[in-house]
RNA sequence: GGAGAGGUGGCAGAGUGGUCGAAUGUGCCUGACUCGAAAUCAGGUGUGCCGCAAGGUACCGGGGGUUCGAAUCCCUCCCUCUCCGCCA
């Protein structure tokens, strides 16, 4: 959510921001909504105030008395008319809260305009990508590849989207996630191994809810949900509390599975490890002072982008424009690994600063300078999502031999040079 | 899953219907004393909301109720602890 005060001095910098994004919200009804709230509270808050001062005089008072009874009598009324101007002031602050809460974050000024994925910007382009690469092939019809990554014993076992990895191949995805944890550790990233299901709470703060809960799995016996991305478990490690300033900036780094329905996108590129219902991903995420998130930014897209130099993948960076940015989303920088059988570009990570917007949601603050509480800057971004770079290895290092070798940086955990038949 | 106990300020811990936002201890900050420190003494020390401000109001696990008045009584949910059962 935005900062309210915000909202109360820059309307039309803020209605300027909101058609950048694309979004609509009625600001001018949740101007109405705010100012009836406001005087809902004051009512509610003076009639309040005279009760409380009423009954400080009554309890100096004899108990039985006859003035004490007339009192009693006296403040039934009272009573009542403190209950309703309570409830109307409960129900105006709730009504603004939910509208508020529908409110995007602001676009960086930095964010280009644009209407859709077709104007975000490609700002740097790494490797041999879409280049001259004659042998290869979709990762899906490497001979050997249903040996290595059994789909249809996961259809059997839970459904569509839910592979096996079998040995070299299990071999190799638990490499790539040693190999990115341990990237991040050397760069500041502290491990975590967290929860794979969140409450509803967490689930809102983050914001999948309530907008997208159609993307999480819900065990309805418990009220949990699977969760979609390490982001949500990690990021409220921090719900509800105020942390040092001198701790800033917090990094963390998690590898969780991840799990999404990906209801209604079924159809379109989901063949072979193009998009699963479960995969798995290692996920960055900091909590930063407010004047700098955005190098934390550059420096977070820096720390994924290295993971791909090493493993010698072509990329491209796109700058999400203000368009096609999400929501919660200040700024953000996507990954494309170039899949060179496919002849496609692939999102492998989403690095993205959501300023003060989630720390808002979620009420996780620093303490600065003056003693004040104020929320924090956070920022996540994969680093990165193995199914995909997976293909990305399988497509673009495949030998003519019709083995695929594996990048150097993992071989501390995949002991050979090749993986294949 | 069964039985019992309990959730109060950074922490510990009083408070069972009436100036209680809450005693006391401790921690932390400031000042005094000191060459400095310790000890001691004095003062300060939560968060949100409404308000230009003065100030007001809310919060004693969450929600609801009773009452003129609730940290305190009732209902309900969540969580923690102890014992039993079950499982790893």
């Amino acid at each position: 959510m935005i900062d309210i005060n915000y909202f109360r001095r820059n309307l039309n910098e803020l209605r300027e921001s909101i058609a950048r994004k694309k979004f609509s919200c009625d600001l001018d009804s949740l101007v109405e909504l705010d100012r009836a709230r406001r005087d809902a509270i004051s009512a509610a808050e003076t009639e309040r105030a005279g009760q409380k001062s009423a009954n400080a005089e009554m309890s100096q008072m004899e108990k039985g008395s006859p003035e004490f009874l007339e009192k009693v009598a006296q403040m039934k009324e009272i009573a009542t008319k403190v209950k309703e101007l309570e409830t109307l002031a409960k129900e105006s602050d709730e009504m603004f809260q939910k509208a508020f809460l529908a409110v995007p974050n602001l676009p960086h000024q930095s964010v280009p305009d644009g209407k859709d994925e077709s104007d975000n910007e490609t700002v740097s382009t790494w490797g041999d990508a879409e280049g001259d690469f004659p042998h290869a092939v979709p990762h899906y019809d490497i001979p050997w590849f249903e040996k290595m990554i059994d789909f249809p014993r996961g259809v059997k076992v839970v459904g569509a989207g839910f592979p096996f990895y079998l040995g070299d191949m299990s071999k190799l995805v638990r490499a790539l996630i040693n190999f990115f944890l341990e990237e991040a550790g050397s760069n500041g990233y502290a491990e975590i191994h967290s929860p794979i299901v969140v409450n509803s709470a967490s689930a809102t703060a983050t914001g999948q809810l309530p907008d997208k809960e159609g993307m999480m799995y819900l065990d309805q016996n418990e009220g949990v949900y699977l969760i979609p991305t390490a982001e949500v478990p990690v990021t409220n490690f921090f719900r509800d509390e105020i942390v040092d300033g001198k701790d800033l900036p917090i990094k963390r780094c998690a590898y969780t599975p991840c799990f999404r329905r990906e209801a209604g996108s079924w159809g379109k590129d989901v063949r072979g490890l193009n998009r699963l219902h479960q995969f798995d991903k290692v996920e960055l995420v900091k909590w930063v002072h407010p004047d700098e998130s955005f190098q934390h930014l550059d420096s977070l897209r820096e720390d994924a982008e290295n993971l791909l130099r090493k493993l010698e993948l072509p990329y491209r960076v796109l700058l999400i424009c203000a368009g096609d940015i999400g929501f919660p989303h200040s700024k953000q920088y996507d990954l494309e690994v170039w899949a060179a059988g496919q002849e496609k570009w692939l999102e492998v990570s989403s690095c993205s600063n959501f300023t003060d917007f989630q720390a808002r949601r979620a009420n996780i603050r620093f303490r600065g300078e003056d003693g004040k509480p104020r929320p924090v800057h956070t920022l996540n971004g994969s680093a990165l999502a193995i199914p995909r770079v997976l293909a990305a290895i399988l497509e673009n290092h495949l030998q003519m031999d019709g083995r695929v070798r594996v990048p150097e940086c993992l071989r501390k955990w995949f002991q050979s040079e090749f993986i294949g038949p």
